[in-house]
DNA sequence: ATGTTGACGGTTG
DNA sequence: TCAACCGCCAACA
């Protein structure tokens, strides 16, 4: 049963989220802005909140969709705090700090980003046409 | 085509 | 500081 794919707006977040190191976090409106849409960025957390569709869908699976986190660096999935408490669970595997209960201690663990030209190679390597820009 | 929906972020009081 | 507003804009129904 193949699923229809993700929006093209989407498949780009996914293809920088890849690129987010273990240990290491970003936020929203950072990645908005390395796909060049400042003010994109509730469509970024929008994206993330869409990958829970896709649990059983390979190539979206495995996704560090919880490296992201909001601008200040507290956990901000909507609902009951389950979603909270098992993004930050699997962010201190990875040996990320909290200053409070769900708050990233972004001065060591805030993720460098890529530059633009990285960019451009990550969505060429991800098959993307540059459609966006 | 049109209205609704937000895992955001900045501004305000 | 902190909460309440409000502008943002791709997806989706």
């Amino acid at each position: 049963m193949t699923r229809k794919p993700p929006a093209p707006f989407y498949r780009q977040v996914y293809a920088i989220v890849w690129k987010i190191p273990p240990g290491k976090v970003t936020s929203y409106g950072r990645i908005a802005e390395m796909l060049n849409n400042p003010g994109a960025a509730r469509q970024v957390g929008y994206a993330m909140s869409a990958l829970k569709n896709r649990a059983d869908d390979p190539g979206y699976v495995g996704i560090p969709w919880h490296r992201v986190v909001n601008h200040q660096g507290q956990i901000v999935i909507k609902g009951s705090g389950e979603g909270r408490l098992y993004q930050a669970e699997l962010l201190r595997e990875e040996s990320v700090e909290f200053s409070k209960d769900l708050q990233v201690n972004l001065d060591g663990h805030l993720w460098e980003g890529l530059l633009p030209h990285e960019v451009q190679a990550v969505l060429e390597e991800a098959g993307i046409n540059p459609k966006y820009e």
